[in-house]
DNA sequence: TACCGTAGCCAACGAGCGTTGGCAAACAAC
DNA sequence: GTTGTTTGCCAACGCTCGTTGGCTACGGTA
């Protein structure tokens, strides 16, 4: 459909930059300037292919989180396996640190949060939990327990949280996932 | 000890005005003369007071977790009552939306939200885990559920996260960080 | 070869930032 | 009443930011 054009390589170039410079140094702090120097090129060309810097950031958020079919695996697991693929998730780059550390401070980021869970998790905990009408508000207590284990560990790096492996995560946090998934309402 | 200075009511004006902005606007966007408008006063007297943007970032953002004394009362309490006593001090003020907010986009923000909770929460945490040794650790899993619901119902506005009432949510988060602190090490 | 759209850089703009130094008024001490 | 200190404002500094417009050079097309 669209063809390819010869700045294809800048525009990605330009992407693959702004999404490290905003995962590390949020909204304010990553500038046009630091962004276009990362991608070898002038700033104005950022201008030009993403119009200013709030539509580069929505180019540069755009997030796949990738959740697998939960339906499909035994009941009993599926706590421990959406936890297990969100830590790697959060470990395979830094968008999702990112889209945090953004949402955090930025009306703009903080929607675009929003959308991305209920687009995406929403819809994988309708399918599991007991009362339908109840899966938003349970997808969000396993946002908060995923959230906040992403923002202790990899952003506010508290030690303890650093320090723990995986395994022992996905230990602890599983169960609260599950409960929170198929648990009667308390 | 030290005598009252004509200035007090000054700088008592600053340090609300920069605990508010600080919390609503993150570091880099509360500017020093955003907050000296707020506190009527002109910008070089938040320098002259506080030496500097770090300094009085410092100032307005010493903490008190007021967190009660988990060995009074009944052990299969506390989750709940932790839970819930967050949740009041969330409420009562923006002071530790503000932490947050900072904590997550400046290095210095970060460093004293990992001094609150190792200095605060820790020892609370010592008492009553079966592994002192493992406090630490425990300690940093009830962070992790506690911050995590506090920035997706005041920070990110996850509307199922702010439509909860705070019962409903002591009733989800209680029985976690009860587990956390005083379960068996899975 | 002549042409035209595209890709890129350079230089500059206006604005806002943190920060500084000096000056005027109010107060305190003698 | 004089002197020294505190409190406050004003004007400016150097800097960085997002953003703009114009210029050169390249690549495909006729």
């Amino acid at each position: 459909m669209t063809t390819v054009r010869r700045s294809d390589a800048t525009r990605a170039a330009i992407l693959e930059a702004a999404r490290e410079r905003f995962a590390s140094d949020g909204y304010e702090r990553a500038t046009i300037r630091a962004i276009a120097r990362d991608a070898g090129i002038d700033p104005s060309m950022v201008m030009r292919y993403y119009g200013n810097k709030e539509g580069l950031f929505a180019a540069a958020s755009e997030i796949e989180l990738d959740l697998p079919e939960l339906g499909l695996l035994p009941a009993r697991h599926i706590g421990a396996v959406l936890v297990t693929h969100f830590l790697e998730r959060w470990e395979r780059d830094d968008v999702l640190t990112g889209m945090l550390r953004v949402g955090v401070t930025n009306e703009a980021g903080a929607e675009r949060m929003q959308a991305v869970f209920a687009r995406q998790l929403g819809p994988v905990t309708r399918g599991v939990c007991p009362d339908p009408d109840q899966a938003p508000r349970r997808a969000a207590l396993v946002a908060s327990q995923i959230l906040g284990m992403a923002l202790a560990r990899y952003v506010l790096r508290l030690p303890p949280a650093v320090e723990m492996s995986t395994d022992e995560i996905v230990a602890w946090l599983g169960p609260t996932v599950q409960r929170y998934l198929t648990a009667e309402a308390p």
